[in-house]
DNA sequence: GGAACGCTTCGGCCGGGGCCGAAGCGTTCC
DNA sequence: GGAACGCTTCGGCCCCGGCCGAAGCGTTCC
């Protein structure tokens, strides 16, 4: 008998996330958004030349999907299952011996509050999630959950409307290992739409060319009084 | 500023997945169990003194974990989460272009039935877990689940002892994504109780060399009159 | 004690693949 | 239409890292 060849298709994967420069690429779409082949030489650090040949890898093998918009070519994750890998494996690098931490202000505004795909993570996102939880507003049952009616009731006060029943499709409320808290914090549709309201009631806002989040000032407040969150 | 940190560290651990030597090789540990550096040699395809050298790297990467024993040396994978990481991984294999799909007789044979890290998976584990869920024994919300009453009883009747609470330590019923069905099948404490039971009862049995099961005759027979479950 | 065994370390070979700059192609702007 | 821009393709350089066999070290067996 000859060695596992799906070993081979697994390593082909690996290969193309282990790369710096594809890594770098592949970080900085993690936010969910699409970014244009310049943009994406930059977070990689290298040339346009370089990039393009690593942009078309990653496409080739389904990792990334291209949008074309004019003279631009935008570029964004192919799913969230590639999401949820890379994710995967930011949690099995923070058990890795710690020699590339940098833990400078860069590091700790991640670790404050960051979008994670298309969710809230962070201390943002344990907050959030945790007080959802306590409040009985959800129950996280292992590494999932379900919204309750008053959960519903209190989430259409702050402006997110989601049916509490929601067949087929995406997946109301999931759950996602925090590879900072090392806990889990809110995704699936609820998460999202949680995200995406933070952003319309101007609560958080992007900090330029990273997934790190700023909470603004309205942002304190609003936390304060619907959450009862204060975030040192 | 400058390109992301993180991606660096990202990418190391990626990496290291990245090569089909050491890939066969986790492939190999993804059943839970410890190999001697002999026959993980054996599974990468390459030398005893060249698969020393990616041992000591995944070690070092704390990926395995190494236990002496005499004059043999096992390693196994250092925790559930690297299993994850390489499931999570495997997933977006399957989306890839079709290439490195081999669909022979050893791929068919992991498809039907196979140890994912320490619980079931392929047709049998979906089997398992479509069964336990149709009967109101598991109640699967979304990306987890929990067991009832009256699923716990049933349980007891195949000699599968678990409290429906179990506070702290391990979750007790996770689901988790397989690669080759592309639905979730039971995971965490319940699916290894269960999986080590089939054990006990003789219904499966490991084929040598890979991490896929064969069900006995007894395992037919068991499968059917507890489960209802008949594979093809 | 000696032989067999399991595994690691060392030295040297070699190839794949990442990098860049220059040039080419398509789009947009005025 | 021409210039600026965004991106890709091509050619050539170079280095990282995987591979092996030989030798070394520790354990086990008799």
């Amino acid at each position: 008998m000859t060695p596992m060849v799906s070993g081979i298709a697994l390593a082909e994967i690996a290969a193309l996330i282990g790369d710096v420069a594809r890594a770098n690429i592949l970080s900085a779409l993690m936010d969910g958004r699409a970014l244009t082949a310049s943009e994406l030489a930059w977070h990689g650090g290298v040339s346009a030349s370089t990039a393009s040949g690593h942009l078309a890898k990653l496409c080739e093998a389904n990792l990334i999907a291209l949008e074309r918009q004019g003279r631009h070519r935008y570029y964004r994750l192919a799913s969230a299952e590639v999401a949820q890998a890379i994710e995967a494996l930011m949690t099995v690098v923070s058990f890795a011996p710690k020699r590339h931490r940098p833990v400078g202000p860069r590091d700790e505004a991640l670790r404050r509050a960051r979008t994670c795909y298309d969710h809230l993570a962070g201390r943002l996102g344990i907050a959030v999630t945790d007080a959802l939880t306590s409040r009985g507003h959800v129950l996280l049952s292992e590494s999932a959950g379900s919204l309750t009616g008053e959960g519903q009731r209190f989430l259409c006060t702050i402006g997110v409307e989601v049916e509490a029943e929601r067949k087929g499709q995406r997946a109301l409320c999931r759950t996602c290992l925090d590879w900072s808290e090392r806990r889990p914090h809110l995704a699936g549709h609820l998460g999202s739409a949680l995200c995406t309201r933070f952003f319309e009631l101007g609560w958080t806002e992007r900090i330029r060319d990273s997934r790190a989040l700023a909470i603004t000032t309205e942002g304190q407040k609003g936390l304060k009084e619907a959450f009862g969150i204060e975030l040192p």
